[in-house]
DNA sequence: TATTACGTTTCATATCACGAAACACATATA
DNA sequence: TATATGTGTTTCGTGATATGAAACGTAATA
């Protein structure tokens, strides 16, 4: 389209369908040319391909077209691969019996923090943040406590194209910034989110390392800020805690060193 | 192929790449198209694309590819779509803390009962099934109990091309041996699956249903069989504890009829 | 240095995807 | 009841576009 890349055209559409099926939901072959600009037997053909191989149904009464599972089987599978959420399932349990708050896993999408598993609060005042979601690395604690264990040129690649948002007044604002926030995270072997991408929330995260030192995944506790003062004794006994489990899922990954690198 | 279906390769070619990187992990070109008999140069072509639209990543130093968890996201908002798991997730919470036993939710996708989340049990030792993973309906409580509440046409239809596996030797085996236990699983609300599927393994299960009366989901409790009699006081009163939930979260999705349809 | 194996790019060829138009079947409208 | 308008589906002639052999670039190996 805006270069001369080779991509291949019917690709592209089968798969810019998906995309419009999974924002919208039950949609007729009409209504998808519309929305994508393709005459109505282009798409036909298109979406009579996906649902030969299993992506999409056909509702038989009113003819119209939706996603199937098949995503999401696939999605599961792809993130099973490390074992990560089978392994790390007993060490979220046991942070959640003990704070009692909102405890999640993410892993790290390109420049973005992925949430993959999380057990929620038993309180009625929780943090919840959507399992199968994404929000940017800088934002979130878990993103930062990645980050932190990732190669530096690695980390100036991922986020030298990206905008900075500022979410809240105290979001990170740049580049510069972020970096010399991951050093601190990295002397202490914690990030700290004090209200930085949704205004209210607090978080602590500790990184998960596998054999080379880097971070495979993070885990956290997020709470109300409310409801502990900043760096106050009750949170610092949430970070040991966290601490402590991240150490020892670390060291199912293979991470034999200590926290200081 | 097999027929004069008028499907587009391209997009058959792409999908199978991507169903292939989903089952072995990180892969070349060339390996690529061994496994698909395709020509490197095509291979690199249909990848490059899923690439350009985020499907796929490539390992900057081995230069191969794997499946991104684009997947997982977009398999994710499809199942949140009917904001299922996040309503059932309180019932889960009571029926595991009651029972202690690993508690599932699972929706039907075709003829199978595809597992979309659990609660795993506090013993040690446990049943544990994927979420994310399918099984046939038949071989499963969870199945039984959403096939026992759906229009019995359509249950035909579902399984009138399907084989029957013998899982184990009380695996149902016809399409008439599985209505004839569909109409006493309906008449008393539950299903039971006592070592169909997998041998030691015991479930019972009873479904959500929506304002029509049909299934949209079933919720379970699955345990190791030596555990409890069959039939027993202690199973008795985990399938009171089951119907209760079931019926109340079946309210939240419209349902206003009693257990007898 | 030669060799091998890999991902990538090029390019001539014809296959294969394209979309206008016709079709079948609804449901709405006069 | 006849007509119009809306679906999804099928057909088919055209040429744009996906194809794969071969050449290329690069890196690791012998």
């Amino acid at each position: 389209m805006t270069k001369k890349d080779n991509h291949v055209q019917s690709v592209i559409r089968a798969l810019e369908i998906i995309e419009f099926l999974n924002e919208k939901k039950e949609q007729g072959v009409t209504q998808i040319g519309e929305a994508l600009d393709l005459d109505k037997s282009t798409v036909h053909r298109l979406v009579s391909t996906l649902r030969y191989k299993g992506y999409v149904n056909q509702n038989p009464v009113t003819q119209k077209y939706s996603n199937s599972f098949k995503l999401f089987e696939m999605g599961t599978i792809e993130i099973d691969r490390l074992g990560l959420i089978r392994r790390a399932n007993p060490y979220l349990e046991h942070l959640a019996s003990k704070t009692r708050e909102t405890v999640n896993l993410a892993i790290l999408d390109g420049p973005r923090a992925m949430y993959v598993e999380k057990i929620e609060s038993t309180e009625v005042i929780k943090a919840d943040i959507g399992v199968g979601r994404s929000y940017p690395a800088y934002a979130t604690s878990l993103g930062k406590a990645m980050l932190a264990y990732t190669p530096r040129e690695k980390v100036i690649r991922l986020f030298e194209k990206e905008e900075f948002t500022k979410f809240t007044p105290d979001t990170i604002g740049s580049l510069d910034e972020l970096l010399a926030e991951l050093k601190i995270i990295h002397r202490r072997g914690y990030a700290v989110d004090d209200q930085e991408f949704i205004p209210g929330l607090a978080c602590v995260a500790s990184p998960v390392r596998m054999g080379s030192g880097d971070a495979v995944a993070a885990l956290s506790i997020s709470y109300p800020r409310y409801r502990y003062k900043s760096g106050g004794r009750e949170e610092l006994s949430m970070v040991e805690l966290l601490l402590e489990a991240a150490r020892r899922l670390s060291a199912e990954f293979g991470y034999e060193g200590g926290v200081n690198d």
